[in-house]
RNA sequence: GGAGGGGUUCCCGAGUGGCCAAAGGGAUCAGACUGUAAAUCUGACGGCUCAGCCUUCGGAGGUUCGAAUCCUCCCCCCUCCA
């Protein structure tokens, strides 16, 4: 077994906060495996790399020899977390619920060890509890203590409203982790608050309190913003392999190294050596090349790696076509078609607006040669293949 | 209930009667370069049957030769007072 020192090296790593470490060490000390918790909201079930940070972690308790607790809040759905939102959020269908939590374990299962994980559900223990048990659950927290999370505070601060329910939501998280005697609970920062409640009743049960161990949230391939589907920059684990390799490479050099620290299964040794190379006059590239093929390799497949890596190699580097160019079949009253209305019909541009911008800059190839004529008129009965810019292609035949 | 501020193109945000398809920034896209879909630079960025035309500035009407800009009514958001 690895030693404490070296295990909280391991946890420490990219984590935000760890409260108590001194705890953490403590219950390390006694070598026994700890239960080790996250929860998960069963209402979004296509995952990008932002949620794996977490499950990254998960895994690195795994590898140390703990027990992984994954716990699908389908009764807490019910609920809806205010976290940083105002709009309560549609309920789910208990089929609903079931059918996202399916889709969680088939993703999540890339990155755990399904033999060293228990999945939970928290309706198991919250949908035995009457109103007594929850107005007693209810009656181990006070308000003063409430409103000392953040969003709580400003909003009442703030003059806006804050349900009753909305209170209920931290207790019941918290109690998921009496329910299930977590040693160790993890969570995004936005979680502080829950993840101390949980301590806080975890205590009042008689228990001794869980660690609370907060992951930063992970910046889209922008740099700036946090990933997420809405904003459009995000990497999805269910991502094709070449668009997966392509947007890992399209992140800044800057940015790599946060990934790196977050996503990456290589050691802080191993990433330290390549930040060494890289300060030596390795290109960046080069290394941001590994981390690509690492993250495919992990989702897909080490052979998809390769092939994703080989494509960008000659796609990019040495502006060779794609493998798979989508066939079009486009079917012309006249004799022909305007090259800016075909670029439009075979969906490679969104107006013939942009069509003609496209041709105008220089965009636009007809079986590799540029076309800059706006007059170019495609004739029926031919097949070619046409490029707009670097990564939109299309096999268009006319008819 | 009262007083005030505001809703502009994907987002933020300027624009108070013609020079407005609408400044500037962001995002995005393209080209160049390169070390990559990094960085940097340049350009584009409502639509169309594209040197022209059509549609857009919360919605509906109106004034005017001409409206994002003025008037009327309506809808929505915010701030302050009660």
């Amino acid at each position: 077994m690895t030693s404490v020192a070296e295990a909280m090296k391991v946890i420490r790593r990219g984590a935000d906060e760890i409260l108590v470490e001194d705890a953490l060490v403590k219950k390390l000390e006694r070598g026994k495996p700890l239960r080790v918790k996250a929860g998960f909201d069963p209402t979004a079930p296509d995952l990008h790399l932002g949620h794996t940070v977490l499950i990254n972690k998960l895994r690195q308790f795994q590898d140390l020899g703990h027990e992984v607790m994954f716990l699908i809040g389908d009764f807490t759905a019910m609920i809806g977390d205010p976290t940083g939102k105002s709009a309560t959020r549609p309920p789910l269908t208990r089929e609903e619920v079931l059918e996202n939590a399916k889709t969680y374990e088939h993703q999540v299962f890339k990155i755990l060890d399904a033999e060293k994980t228990t999945v939970f559900f928290n309706s198991s223990w919250m949908g035995q509890m009457n109103s007594a048990d929850m107005i007693q659950l209810a009656a181990r927290h006070t308000v003063a203590r409430m409103l000392e999370r953040d969003d709580f505070n400003k909003r009442y601060k703030g003059g806006q409203s804050i349900s009753i329910h909305e209170f209920l939501y931290p207790l019941v998280q918290g109690y998921d982790s009496v329910a299930m005697k977590a040693d160790v609970e993890l969570g995004g920062t936005d979680q502080k608050f829950n993840l101390l409640v949980g301590r806080q009743l975890q205590e009042s049960y008689g228990q001794e309190p869980q660690v609370a161990l907060t992951m930063p949230i992970l910046e889209g391939l922008d740099g700036v913003q946090k990933m997420s589907k809405s904003l459009g920059n995000y990497i999805g684990i269910a991502d094709a392999p070449d668009e997966m390799f392509g947007k890992v490479m399209s992140i800044s050099d800057d940015l790599m190294w946060r990934y790196y620290e977050l996503l990456s299964f290589r050691t802080m040794t191993e990433i330290g050596v390549l930040t060494k190379q890289v300060e030596e006059g390795l290109n960046p590239r080069d290394v941001k090349v590994l981390l690509a093929e690492e993250l495919v390799e992990r989702f897909h497949s080490r052979d998809a790696a390769v092939k994703a890596n080989e494509n960008f190699v000659a796609r990019f580097r040495k502006g060779a076509m794609p493998d798979n160019i989508e066939e079009k079949l486009l079917t012309v009253g006249g004799e022909g078609l305007p090259i800016a209305n075909l670029l439009k019909d075979a969906g490679l541009v969104s107006s013939t607006s942009e069509a003609l911008r496209m041709l105008k800059q220089g965009a636009v190839k007809i079986d590799g040669e540029r076309v800059d004529s706006r007059d170019q008129v495609c004739e029926v009965g031919t097949t070619h293949i046409y490029q707009v810019g670097k990564r939109r292609f299309a096999k268009v035949s006319l008819a």
